[in-house]
DNA sequence: ATAGTTTCCGTAAACGTTTACGGTCGTTGC
DNA sequence: GCAACGACCGTAAACGTTTACGGAAACTAT
């Protein structure tokens, strides 16, 4: 099946009153939208997409644009697939379409967001991954397209976002350690210019600092976002002569190789060294058992969803979320800290 | 910019002159081309994709199909990124961009590919997580839209694949174990309908048929693809009066889960009992090391992409790859066995 | 100078939809 | 019986491109 005109001409009916039966238009009769609706179910017919949406001017389709690469900054990739599957059980009641555009990583991400935006590929985008400064932001609010971020930006053009609460985690992570007891308090800073790194980075020192405490520099250690980076971690604190008495982190990434790093050095987590870090599917299994944050993925989904429609003209009245909010995180406790 | 007529009115030449340069056509000024490059960079115009792929009849888009949620049919983190990064070096070359098409794991995947490839948004597709009878290729041939799988199946109307080595890494682990005295081996059948859990255990089970062994149903272990599927085939054989001294899987996101599960009821892999399985970033911190095999994702990635165009009229004399073949996979020796 | 050739560019049709507009009926109200 | 109206449908324009076609210059060869 070509098109509506064959359609229509199988139907013995104008491409305008096929077009209306398919569309939902009220000027229809029952029995013909009837007619219309078997037939291209029967034949398998669905209207192209360049053809509608070139005289709609919109796809129907909404962008999720993340970086591909072995290091996926921040996050892996069953953390985007569940939180997909949240987005999409919202989109889909108004037939809306998720896709992931996929920026390889030897291309600038800048570039390659203005390319897919000015052909207009899709009606509406969620970022992630934002960086500490993120021109991207700029970028779509100049080409006025719907957007918000699954993370927040120096860069602000006043669109939505819905981030992680870093900060919630550093105070309640660093809270927690110094009731311990601990005084040399280290913490994980993922390598890159995410904006998540700098956010809990700097409440980890605020929240040290009322309670007297100092977070020393040689303290922060940079990883790379991968099991291999927390591994190097591990290794660096272990060759410390005087090495802090706690760690804590947030990127669930690092945390396995962190693990195996102290542990082939003799450092046992929640004895020699207390750890506070991010759970995701691989770190329920840890041994000793991991103390760190967990979310759910999917619900973050949802809320990403609503409220990305509520900036979308055609859905707004429907949404009125709120626009800015810090995703709770729940402490599981483990013995590691 | 709204349009390529405001670009051209813009520098007083018709629009059939701007498309002509900007699309590299012979038929122009040198001179004339490099204005109405520089225009186009400095205005940020880029051809609206509807309007071009409407007239041309492609879209330059590339889709690899994913169904979302937590559980990743068949493969853990960041492997599909990996793969997307090597198909993309590729697809860069000829100006095509790749995006992920997204399933929810709400919507029939047959249906959700029936309802993308009808309204044309991708020239060509790659599938994935193929399950032993799949429709998906039927209608994909149907369509006559080029694509090829990652992944055999049953279903066979002779497209391209390329497919991990499944009863390579069979072949090489019942030997293996085989050899170093084990006759009691069991295997892990992820759940689902997906081939490559047939690939494996039906080609165990020949392997050790020819050394006298039978490969005994209760020795079949059924498991989820997580590392909550791992933990519970764990506790099943934990549980078993007599277990088998050896056991082989090829899904990478068990692993993890098996392993805690064993060490919780006090089986130590490499030592109470063997264990070949997958490697992945996940899986290289895990002790006792793991005897699995490995493969390069980006090479991978970039077999796919260059067999995908050799699918393709438009590139196809550029790339004439091998059409089906099996991805070779490295074992990686281990403590496990 | 003329004819032929090359180089460049403008014109207009076409791609497959959606939708504003207007027209044809049959029905209703008086 | 006539006007008004509503229900339904066909027509055609528009969306933003690309490209076949043809034409106008500017060269080249005679």
């Amino acid at each position: 099946m070509k098109g509506i005109r064959q359609l229509a001409d199988h139907l013995d009916i104008s491409i305008g009153t096929v077009s209306r039966a398919l569309n939902g238009k009220a000027d229809v009769n029952p029995q013909t939208r009837q007619r219309v609706l078997e037939a291209a179910e029967k034949l398998g017919y669905v209207a192209n997409q360049s053809g509608r949406s070139l005289r709609k001017g919109s796809t129907g389709v909404i962008g999720f644009m993340m970086q591909t690469g072995p290091e996926i900054t921040g996050q892996g990739d069953s953390f985007f697939m569940s939180v997909f599957d949240g987005v999409q059980t919202v989109l889909a009641r108004h037939d809306l379409d998720l896709v992931a555009l996929l920026c390889s990583s030897s291309e600038d991400p800048d570039a390659y967001l203005q390319r897919t935006v000015a052909r207009g590929f899709a009606d509406a985008i969620i970022l992630s991954a934002t960086r500490r400064n993120d021109a991207r932001f700029e970028l779509l609010d100049r080409h006025k397209i719907p957007f918000i971020s699954l993370g927040r930006s120096l860069t602000d053009v006043g669109q939505p976002w819905i981030d992680l609460d870093f900060e919630g985690m550093a105070e309640i992570a660093m809270e927690r350690l110094v009731l311990a007891g601990h005084k040399d308090i280290g913490v994980i800073w993922p390598h890159g210019d995410l904006n998540l790194g700098h956010l809990f980075v700097e409440r980890c020192r605020s929240v040290l600092g009322t309670h007297g405490i100092r977070l020393r520099e040689e303290n922060i250690f940079r990883g790379k976002p991968s099991e291999a980076g927390g591994y190097a971690v591990a290794k660096e604190i272990a060759a410390r002569p005087s090495r802090p008495s706690a760690i804590a982190l947030v990127n669930e990434t690092l945390v396995t190789g962190l693990y195996k790093g102290l542990e082939e050095a003799g450092i046992t987590p929640g004895k020699d060294i207390a750890i506070v870090g991010r759970h995701s599917p691989h770190t329920q299994f840890l041994s000793p058992t991991l103390t760190g944050f967990n979310l759910s993925l999917h619900d973050l989904g949802i809320a990403l969803a609503e409220t990305l429609l509520s900036e979308m003209p055609a859905y707004r009245q429907a949404y009125e979320g709120l626009r800015r909010r810090v995703w709770p995180m729940m402490l599981i406790e483990g013995a590691s800290g």
